[in-house]
DNA sequence: GTTCCGATTTTCT
DNA sequence: GAAAATCGGAACA
């Protein structure tokens, strides 16, 4: 399998999100091999998105974001939990894509083991459980995803179709659909949203 | 220095 | 459906 290279990332975000899906995370801890697919991803901007960390200029957090393309931009929230991004767009143009859920393929124990819970679906079924499944902190913000042996990504493809929606726990910026997911994957985090037929009706704006 | 609050999850009612 | 858990970053003074 071939590794997502810088010029992938180094595109529109919400361009990055959607071909991201389908792809294969890849997070090496203790010597063991944890693969899980991406089927949800939100994208994250900078000064035309009020949602993003990277909304008000460069902070000590939000420096990755304004980094160059393909690196992982991790954050801490809510006192509990890591989430895991990867970044996008050019050097000094902010952009993210936040990774809310994969479906694991390889190392489930470990993730189970990692997690405390035993159930398949709740693994790593949105941003916070799969970052503490694939035991992704802190010290993996800023990580280079093109080239490091800890996380990388590789290419692949979805077997079914991509659907769209507005973004997820956000206050501002609830209009954009930036949302993108497995349609049917049962490892999608369930959220009450606006859920778009197809990239156009959602360019539009139009639901249904 | 102090205050406010969040790109969440879990558990309880 | 609602609330609690718990902490670091960012904003404001």
């Amino acid at each position: 399998m071939v590794r997502l290279d810088r010029s992938f990332y180094s595109r529109y975000t919400p361009d990055v999100a959607r071909e991201l899906l389908g792809s294969v995370l890849v997070r090496v801890i203790g010597g063991q091999e944890l693969r899980s697919r991406v089927v949800e991803v939100e994208a994250y901007r900078g000064a035309d998105d009020p949602a993003s960390h990277a909304y008000r200029g460069v902070t000590k957090r939000t420096s990755v974001m304004f980094g160059e393309p393909g690196h992982a931009y991790v954050y801490f929230t809510f006192g509990f939990h890591h989430c895991l991004n990867l970044t996008t767009e050019t050097e000094g143009e902010p952009g993210a894509v936040l990774i809310r859920a994969v479906e694991p393929l390889k190392g489930i124990d470990e993730m189970k083991k990692r997690r405390g819970v035993e159930q398949l679906t709740n693994l790593t079924s949105g941003p916070g459980k799969l970052a503490k499944a694939l035991g992704i902190d802190l010290s993996l913000n800023g990580e280079d995803v093109v080239r490091s042996r800890e996380l990388f990504v590789l290419r692949g493809r979805l077997d079914g179709n991509v659907a769209v929606s507005t973004r997820i726990g956000i206050s501002s910026g609830q209009e954009k659909p930036w949302r993108f997911y497995a349609e049917g994957n049962p490892f999608v985090s369930g959220a009450r949203t606006i859920n778009y037929r197809t990239l156009e009706s959602a360019r539009r704006g139009v639901v249904g």
